[in-house]
DNA sequence: CTTGATTGTCTAGCGATGCTAGGATCGGAG
DNA sequence: CTCCGATCCTAGCATCGCTAGACAATCAAG
């Protein structure tokens, strides 16, 4: 019986249409733009077919998250794989950090920012966000000495970026800056 | 003819009224909980009352900000001022800082999540923000070799405490390793 | 003391929001 | 051909931030 199958994908490709009309509408009006009916409209279809693939906006949200880290995580990889040097590594993996949160905001918060109704730090949070912290810890592995926990590093490393990030952009932390900023950090925290 | 000024006091007395409510439901129960039906009501006038003292929502969240803002410079000093040695003091501060994000959340998202309207980090910035700052960096500015910019250096440790409060409160770090986090911070951000 | 205007406050309502109940419509199975 | 279940939409609820316009209280002038 095939057919079930046909309407099994094409659910399945209407959910992926949903996540990314939402992703689309929030990098380009921002997430309070991203209205179930603004939403609905976009994919041409009515309010209620949302919420029989997602609980609701919450929801919405998280599945944009976890598209997101999955991208970030590979984003990071991709820009300290290339470079020579645990230091340098890392200075490519603050650039690509900060470089993502500017390049995708609305992604960004989905992420760090709002509530997707997604577990962090914990046994069951989904396998997208351990793998987006894996991908940070890879590279600072390298630089920290034997006396510091690899894990407590990264999020030393990770939660002074995501200040750096958040700050910047709401207007707190002018722009300008920011090079020296990173270049600060990186020194003072990688010791080798 | 004191009767108008008495009218500007009991109207000034209501603007503290409503920004201390705000601030208190917000503390209780999340800004989201901060409607202006349910704010009117607790001030026992009717809603168009909170539009003749602020142009909006966003106006409130600011006066609850600039408030806050003076108390955090506050503790920050009051925590800095009775320790002995640079980096004792530094260590003072950052405890301190977390400490008021910890025991305030939603006048700390005020003041550094949400929009109120304010003007962060240039000249038309309100002075308690400024100040704030100036806090931060009378202890800071004492850690910092010759060769860093005061300011810059203050930007980011801010910036470092700022992601470890938000990511621990939003539940995206464990909040047990708060302290070791802390203690890496200061270790490797201030060098006396 | 009585006007008339100004100031202050409230009731009522607008256009949105997230979300849901209940009816219509369409397809495959007997 | 008929029924039944899945699928989708219209319509609506409560709530949101905000505002217009009516009403009442207060004050200066006659």
């Amino acid at each position: 019986m095939p057919v079930q199958e046909r309407k099994q994908r094409e659910r399945a490709e209407r959910e992926r249409l949903i996540v990314a009309t939402a992703r689309e509408l929030a990098e380009q009006q921002g997430w309070d733009a991203v209205t179930t009916r603004r939403l609905a409209e976009r994919i041409e279809y009515s309010q209620p077919v949302l919420y029989s693939h997602f609980r609701g906006k919450r929801e919405i949200i998280g599945a944009v998250a976890l598209q997101g880290a999955t991208e970030m995580a590979a984003a990071v990889r991709a820009a300290t794989a290339a470079v020579d040097g645990p230091r340098a590594r890392v200075y490519a993996l603050a650039r690509a950090y900060l470089d993502f949160a500017e390049r995708n905001p609305a992604v960004y918060d989905a992420i760090f920012q709002l509530d997707g109704g997604l577990a962090y730090a914990q046994e069951e949070t989904p396998e997208p966000l351990k793998d987006a912290f894996a991908a940070l810890l890879e590279c600072l592995g390298e630089v920290v000495e034997d006396d510091v926990a690899p894990g407590l590093f990264t999020e030393v490393f990770w939660a002074s970026l995501h200040g750096v990030a958040t700050l910047t952009r709401s207007g707190r932390l002018p722009p300008e800056d920011t090079e020296p900023r990173v270049e600060l950090l990186v020194d003072r925290l990688a010791m080798v």
